[in-house]
DNA sequence: ATTTTAACCAAGCGAGCGCTTGTTATAAAT
DNA sequence: ATTTATAACAAGCGCTCGCTTGGTTAAAAT
């Protein structure tokens, strides 16, 4: 992928951007940004994803991306720190859902239904993350790791600790009810590895709807006793 | 990862090997070149590599790669190609092992003994291939083919149908028997998936053993009806 | 003894890379 | 009306990249 930008660009508008009655813009530029960056560097990686090419999809000379990102690692960082983010509040607002369908006692364990509901809810809401259309942040972010300073990972690490918390208390019940035969901890690493996997193999086109995904991850890991 | 080679390197004797006495040569400076490739590949992903980084692995000089391998992406796919090779081999061999084990009749279905046999063979054999020390072959694969032609690709794609077909009868069996819920097709690739993201979290020094990895396996997947 | 060949070294080419610098055009603030 | 801040462009610097080319050395073949 080596397509210089054209000589002459569609002349966008230079200049301090219009804020009179839109109102709602807030760095627009920037985050069109984010997604062509977060699109490209999911199809051909970080390094194979130069920041001329970045500039070129969004319509930009080459040097001009350093103007919102001080440097190409750092418009990476941008981009998983983002995708956790927002995966992070999709995840919550799915287990605020399930709780507010089934409210539970404040304070109390969690009973086996509600732990099979909460499973349910937090695996579809990851597919969701990962094959949800135009959510490139989150897959970037599991497969470019490495490309990042080690300071940038232990951020991006804790919150991935976050968002794998609720997780723990769910498995957690489901084996104590009989529902989950494996150990906990283990459980929890195949199960999500199970889940991330899938960006390398579905197809939004043919295959089967995220709904019907979740179907078969909970029949696969979960015994119905 | 810039290290550019020392000015001075180790003179290792050039021209022609001996092959007297020794007899088992066979490329072997051609074999480390895949080896120290497949490591910076695994460590550094690809086009995080350069080719002059491989070079001084092995002790040699910028240009000297290209000797044995008529451009990079022809050692990446090498490393991949032989990673595939081995990986089949390996697990051709403990299927072997587990008929001589319990000779089946020749013809016959499969019994739900022995597909629960079956499938800890092929996990074992499939951790084995991806955590065992020095196989970093495979890994690389999983985690670059974006960066090979079209062609290669398909080479590739087809090795991986061979790799997977014992798969697929197993998890027919297990299906049929009630050990194992979900879909079939489904269920190998979720469960696949499972097992290939674990080269993201294993660490051999503190982590579980290849044993207890695939007893959590079995546990997680299988009911025990 | 000579030739051939495998396996490298030494040097460097041209292209593409991340990034910087100086400038310009526009809109908002004064 | 002038100033200031913003968001770009235009050009290019220094460097690293994959790869090539032309020798060089030592073992094997003749």
């Amino acid at each position: 992928m080596t397509v210089s930008a054209s000589p002459t660009l569609p002349k966008r508008p230079r200049g301090r951007p219009r804020k009179t009655e839109g109102e709602r813009d807030d760095g627009n530029r920037r985050q069109e940004l984010l997604a062509a960056a977060a699109h490209l560097f999911r199809e051909t990686g970080f390094s194979g994803t130069s920041t001329r090419d970045i500039a070129a999809a969004v319509g930009m000379h080459s040097g001009s991306p350093f103007y919102h990102f001080k440097s190409k690692e750092a418009l990476l960082f941008a981009v998983m720190e983002e995708g956790m983010h927002s995966a992070i509040a999709r995840q919550a607002l799915a287990l605020q859902v399930a709780e507010s369908a089934a409210p539970a006692p404040s304070g109390e364990a969690l009973t086996a239904l509600d732990a099979q509901q909460r499973i349910r809810r937090l695996i579809r809401a990851h597919f969701e993350t990962l094959l949800g259309p135009g959510n490139d942040f989150v897959p970037v972010m599991l497969y470019e790791l490495r490309c990042l300073s080690p300071r940038q990972r232990s951020v991006l690490a804790k919150l991935q600790l976050d968002y794998e918390a609720p997780w723990g208390p769910v498995l957690e019940a489901l084996h104590a009810s009989g529902h989950l035969n494996a150990p906990v901890k283990l459980s929890r690493l195949l199960i999500l590895g199970a889940l991330n996997w899938s960006v390398q193999w579905f197809d939004p086109q043919k295959a089967a709807s995220l709904d019907d995904l979740t179907d078969a991850a909970i029949a696969l890991f979960l015994k119905e006793s």
